[in-house]
DNA sequence: TATTGTTATACTCTATAACTATA
DNA sequence: TATAGTTATAGAGTATAACAATA
């Protein structure tokens, strides 16, 4: 399901085609973390963090985890210096999670990074090629979020 | 740098379509393998033992582990009943790994229930647009792997 | 009673270092 | 000496279940 055996060199199926460009991104994405000495969760809470500051449920949602798994990952960020929590001013039961200046700091230099790799990727088509593969996946995602609810910005990752 | 803040919701920028992408096609891969209970990493260990009997060295190589990784990893597969050992012939200190019947019929099951999600995914898109995004698709893996070294086929995933 | 968050526990995955047995 | 593989150990990440504090 993730190799490619025996199939035309330049003519990849289009779902062998979609698994293998997903391994390609992922990748470039866990090479930049890595370079940042974060794990793929870390930055998950780190790029869900750059614009919400949410309460642990409710990163817990925006994730896919469990809270107590959640709670874990703050943990570990925040010995880090990367996040840190607030109590809730309207419920005492609550904590807020946002990030602190150099979680702020790190996820936009990975952010920039893993940037200039796609762009470098995309780079290795021709201009108009470009375009075209831009334009569809934009409206394959578009019509991907239509099918699910309306889902759409934000957290496609989680 | 996985978040999708104040974008027009129609026109993601290249960037951030490619990692959004790149997540919805690793969540249909999860799924599948949550299906048939094996994790990521267990999917990519089958995967590559679908045309392959190496040894622990050439595995660890394959999936980019540690030696040792390698070791749990089979270890924990072999305990399932899905990959089996076998000494090699020629060196003493070698072993082969291989899948077992079980291992080579759960991860079809997982592949063609992945293709079939990747297809109805692609089926979102007109007929025009879907050859178009493939066709697109099979030149930028074709020139990232030219431009890489020649690992063409195989192990992208690794 | 229901909800928020943490703790206790267990398992998978990964790496480093040390070890065994070959080569 | 060098290589193939395992074991020992440690840490991240995840989940389930039980719990405390608050609603």
């Amino acid at each position: 399901m993730t190799s490619t055996p025996a199939d035309a060199p330049g003519r990849l199926n289009p779902v062998d085609g979609l698994a293998q460009l997903s391994f390609v991104i992922q990748g470039l994405l866990e090479r930049q973390a890595a370079a940042h000495d974060l794990t793929m969760a870390q930055v998950r809470l780190l790029g869900v963090l750059r614009d919400r500051t949410p309460t642990m449920f409710e990163l817990s949602r925006l994730l896919g985890l469990d809270k107590s798994s959640a709670t874990g990952l703050v943990d570990r960020a925040e010995r880090r210096g990367l996040v840190q929590r607030a109590p809730s001013a309207t419920d005492r039961r609550s904590v807020q999670v946002s990030l602190t200046l150099e979680g702020r700091a790190l996820v936009s230099a990975a952010a920039a990074r893993f940037g200039a790799d796609a762009t470098d990727l995309l780079g290795l088509l021709p201009p108009g090629d470009r375009e075209s593969l831009s334009g569809l996946i934009s409206r394959l995602l578009a019509a991907h979020a239509a099918s699910q609810g309306i889902e759409l910005l934000g957290t496609t990752e989680g």
